[in-house]
DNA sequence: CGTAGTTTTGTTTTT
DNA sequence: CAAAACTACG
């Protein structure tokens, strides 16, 4: 059949089987995306399935597009009923045309992170919270662990015990009023909205379960408690649930995911089939079996390891530098020399860390350097100041009671409009049961508002000229007149600072965005309205903007990394404190560090080509200087994979350089040998004798079973001869290949 | 009410 | 060492 061509065997059975539970375990680079497409492809062509009834669940949009694409690709017509979506944008779906059983309406409006701690600011505000002790923040988080539980207001209240739950019961309470007064749901609600609606309402349930008879969910090991309950409601109709993932690389535990919905699938679904996709595509063997004795570390796993028909390829590199700007300064480095020697372009490189504060570094030698370059996330496009500034505009115009939208622009730019004022409006709005808005436009009313009263009669005149001709305007149109009519880029113009130059850019990024999200409505069908882009833009992370044509080195954190790839991959920042992080390897528990180490794999999989670890002696933390560790993960590393190179010496000081790359050079052994002692005390080189001899019965991870037909002593090790069942006669060395007598 | 200057606070990771 | 939050003055 033309749809499995260019399959492997297990990824076809994946393909095929259709009905029922299915669990892949999809390792890193296995062609889990091509599986998932092939298999929609081959419910619709081959098993008749109508497009309508199927549904598959991505992680991040970009991820969505991706495979929508490859399913129009093979389905062609009628692809596009297929729903292919985020769980967010998914829920979003389904509340906007039931909502309002559940006392919100269909136009609400998604907040995001500022969104939430302006709104929970207020609320500390009002009840006085003593915010030495409390934080929103923290707050916040104990609200959202909640709703990923699926814990409302009132259970927690019931099961809260102590000062300080009692508190955050009573705040949560009051957050769910005020968003719910706001016409608001936060990330989080939409899911236990969602799951509330099914719940509450069988029947609109029932109809879902109808629609979606197949159920597809990638990235399942990051799916959280909220989640899975959403799946099972669906899938539990018809029980065709397929979810793809990988174990290894959960690493949103800080966010609720709960790797047991995918370490226990099989038990929640007692019949579910296991199909487990080991060969890798995309990485060298070195890169591979780096990857492997990394994640080997961790116990709470599903036993596999990958392999793959690749080239063994370079070894991974690794330098150790006197401090954070040699590294960056080497890192720009060799992307110039290889980028000069035609090497490789600057779109086969990317430089992941961390944490987001990292890439400062980065970003200043590659500007010095001429290297054009990317940053992905740190602070969302829409969190910035002027993107958000406007697009609460745009949310004051459409959603009438979003208080939080009009308290943020109402003196955006200056009306003189102060603290006094709006707390006086704001006391109003509360004693007469009206939105911030409504008692704007009833100012008059409002005692002890004096001189303030013009100022925000003019206000509302603006808003209300918006509203009108909001409804003659594209979405485009609309903001220009905003920008226009509040003089915000001549403003910015008048400045003239490089930021003031930058945001000018980014809002001339957000009308490009309209225009776009109007040109795709086209497209579809769809008609543009201003809430669908209000709702496009809630919904979007950073590195859905990735795009592989662009040609520049991308930056960013090793979280955003994962589900992409790059020929040649930087981890920097291989420190202990940061990388591990310091909270980890502190406070951190056992699971805490396993987690880190599962986005180490991560890291280290994106590489198909070439891999580089840094670390440095000495940085600047928190405004300290701070001598550091090479990180445990390189050590994890087996030394036969790594190379330590030449050092680099900068061309401006030769003799201080030679003398401190002798000085790294000569640590170089300290950082390794302990290392193999630490990471496989099993293993201490070559060992006095071995187990097993010729004609022995042996088990190797990567090639499985073999008889020993010879063994040699070489003198550091023993070099053995093994012939496997499967993959024919290797040599290897006894201290390395880990054999194991069976 | 707005600004400039001062103090405090903070580091994971993001849909 | 930043950025954010707070304070005091014009």
């Amino acid at each position: 059949m033309e749809l499995l061509e260019g399959l492997n065997e297990p990824q076809k059975e994946a393909v095929l089987y259709t009905d029922g539970p299915l669990l892949i375990l999809a390792g890193a680079g296995s062609g889990k995306t091509r599986v998932l497409t092939h298999r929609i492809a081959f419910l619709i062509s081959q098993m008749g399935i109508s497009p309508w009834n199927i549904l598959a669940i991505t992680f991040t949009n970009k991820a969505a597009r991706e495979m929508r694409e490859r399913v129009d690709r093979i389905v062609g017509m009628g692809s596009e009923a297929v729903w292919v979506s985020t769980f967010h944008s998914c829920c979003v779906r389904i509340l906007r045309r039931h909502i309002d059983r559940l006392g919100y309406s269909g136009n609400f409006v998604i907040y995001d992170t500022d969104d939430q701690k302006s709104l929970m600011k207020e609320i500390f505000q009002r009840q006085n919270i003593n915010t030495k002790v409390y934080k929103e923040k923290g707050i916040l988080a104990k609200i959202s662990h909640a709703k990923e539980e699926g814990t409302g207001p009132s259970e927690y209240e019931k099961e809260a015990r102590g000062e300080e739950e009692l508190l955050t019961a009573s705040l949560y309470r009051e957050y769910q009023r005020r968003l719910q007064a706001n016409n608001a749901l936060d990330f989080d609600d939409l899911l236990v909205k969602t799951v509330e609606l099914f719940e509450q309402y069988p029947e609109i349930l029932a109809d879902y379960q109808e629609r979606f008879r197949y159920i597809m969910v990638d990235e399942y090991q990051d799916t959280n408690n909220i989640q899975f309950r959403f799946v099972s409601l669906l899938a539990s109709r018809y029980r065709n649930l397929c979810v793809v993932g990988d174990d290894d690389q959960s690493i949103y535990r800080f966010r609720g995911a709960n790797i047991y919905n995918i370490l226990d699938f099989e038990d929640t679904f007692p019949e579910t089939k296991v199909i487990r996709l080991e060969q890798n595509y995309r990485s060298t063997q070195n890169i591979l079996e780096a990857a492997n004795s990394v994640i080997r570390n961790n116990t709470e796993r599903k036993e596999k390891t990958l392999w793959t028909e690749n080239e063994p390829g370079s070894l991974i590199h690794f330098r150790q530098f006197m401090n954070g700007f040699e590294e960056a300064e080497y890192v720009a480095g060799e992307i110039s020399s290889a980028h000069r020697s035609l090497d490789a372009d600057y779109r086969d490189f990317a430089i992941l860390y961390r944490t987001n504060a990292q890439s400062r570094m980065f970003e200043e030698k590659f500007v010095m350097s001429g290297i054009p370059y990317k940053i992905v996330g740190g602070v969302n496009f829409y969190a910035r100041k002027e993107i958000k500034d406007l697009v609460c505009y745009l949310r004051t115009v459409a959603n009438a009671t979003d208080d939080l939208a009009v308290n943020r622009i109402v003196n955006v730019p200056r009306r003189g409009i102060g603290a006094a004022t709006l707390t006086r409006v704001s006391e109003y709005a509360v004693s007469h049961g009206l939105s911030q808005f409504q008692a704007m436009e009833n100012a008059r009313e409002i005692p002890g508002i004096g001189r303030s009263l013009g100022k925000l009669e003019g206000f509302v005149r603006l808003i209300r000229v918006l509203r009108t001709k909001a409804d003659d305007l594209s979405v485009s149109e609309l903001l220009e007149e905003i920008i226009h009519q509040i003089g915000y880029v001549e403003d910015l113009e008048a400045e003239g600072t490089e930021e003031s130059q930058a945001r000018i850019e980014n809002i001339d990024e957000l009308i490009s965005t309209a225009a776009s999200y109007e040109e795709l409505c086209k497209k579809e069908g769809s008609t543009p309205s201003l809430s669908g882009f209000l709702e496009e833009i809630a919904l979007v992370a950073d590195v859905d903007s990735v795009d592989e044509e662009d040609n520049h080195v991308l930056l960013m954190t090793l979280h955003s990394a994962k589900g992409l790839e790059f020929s040649r991959v930087f981890m920097v920042g291989m420190d202990e404190g940061i990388f591990p992080g310091q909270g980890t390897v502190l406070y951190g528990d056992d699971s805490d560090m396993e987690e880190e180490r599962r986005l180490c794999y991560v890291g280290i999989t994106r590489a198909k080509q070439d891999l580089t670890m840094t670390s440095a002696r000495s940085r600047m933390l928190r405004g300290k200087i701070e001598e550091l560790q090479v990180s445990r993960f390189v050590k994890e590393v087996p030394r036969d994979l790594v190379e330590t190179g030449q050092v680099y010496t900068d061309t401006r000081k030769k003799l201080e350089q030679m003398r401190s790359s002798q000085i790294i050079g000569s640590t170089m052994k300290q950082v390794f040998s302990p290392a193999l002692k630490r990471t496989k005390p099993e293993n201490p080189g070559k060992p006095a004798s071995l187990d097993y001899g010729p004609g022995d019965q042996v088990l190797h991870v990567k090639f499985g079973y073999g008889t020993v037909i010879s063994i040699v002593d070489g003198g550091r090790d023993y070099e053995v001869t093994v012939d496997f069942e499967k993959y024919g006669t290797k040599k290897m060395f006894a201290g390395f290949a880990r054999l194991r007598k069976c």
